[in-house]
DNA sequence: CATTGACTTAAAGTTAGCTATAAGTCTTAT
DNA sequence: ATAAGACTTATAGCTAACTTTAAGTCAATG
């Protein structure tokens, strides 16, 4: 099965413009076109573009997707790169993971420290509650937002 | 106990540029100044921007955290749009670390087919391997890769 | 009292990742 | 065979969030 560039855009919902700016950076040397220049998208293609959106979702950037592009251009000898690659992507992920929860607990701490307003109809109140006043699992997270 | 600019850039971790852009931007609207113009921080100015700090993480502009901030300028009556607000970024998160959970999973299935692909020396044996062969929780995995 | 280093502003520059434009070619349906 | 719509390239433009630069002022030290 083969694609045009319009209907991989459509696939993987992002703008044919886009495929083009990742062809021209380099992530898809593996293309191939027509006798008039128009590219021929495979399954194959689709499977690594997804690979591609994935270690952008990492936070990796384009320069250096292209670096992993080009390992597998390489073939069997650059496995073992291939893996230690994915496994920086892991822990790099695992950290975004820890930040992203250390930011759900602050939004948490908010949405207590406004429902506790709006019930008294002033921040007054949620400012000046004590530490033992404050539910248990707000304490450390206030703490942390003075220190 | 005040802070100069430099040493508020300090405690945040930040470049003095980027707190002097935030006040630029409206983000800092109840800063003061000494009679010849240099910014004085408060503890009460480092609460409020780890509070930005907060809000960036959640991915929300500049702009929206200016809209967020003139909230705050109103006092307690903008208490209910500022937990309708902390809300909604409650909900993004959400959202975010669901598509941050499917990236991990697509990440834990590049390392089990890389380190298959290492044992056999080639990404053939993973790439031929049938769904039952492989592992019970890569399957829906690699399916959607593919799908 | 002069030097050093931190502060001030306004404005220009940077970076990533697209996105749009212009001018042209290819493909398909009538 | 011609018109519509998708494709091509190269190049310019865009946006967000800083970051740097230039030119100058302020505060503390020897």
């Amino acid at each position: 099965m083969t694609y045009s560039i319009g209907e991989m855009a459509k696939k993987l919902n992002v703008a044919p413009s886009t495929l083009r700016y990742y062809d021209k950076e380099g992530l898809l040397p593996f293309m191939e076109r027509t006798e008039s220049g128009i590219r021929i998208f495979k399954d194959s293609d689709y499977e690594i573009l997804k690979i591609i959106h994935c270690l952008k979702a990492t936070g990796m950037q384009i320069k250096d997707i292209k670096e992993f592009i080009n390992l597998v251009m390489k073939g069997d000898e650059s496995i073992d790169a291939r893996l230690e690659l994915f496994r920086k992507r892991k822990a790099e992920l695992e950290k975004q993971m820890a930040d992203l929860q250390e930011t759900m607990d602050t939004v948490n701490f908010k949405c207590w420290y406004y429902e506790t307003a709006k019930k008294a109809g002033t921040t007054d109140v949620p400012d000046s509650m004590t530490d033992n006043e404050l539910p248990e699992d707000m304490r450390k997270i206030r703490a942390k937002l003075k220190k």
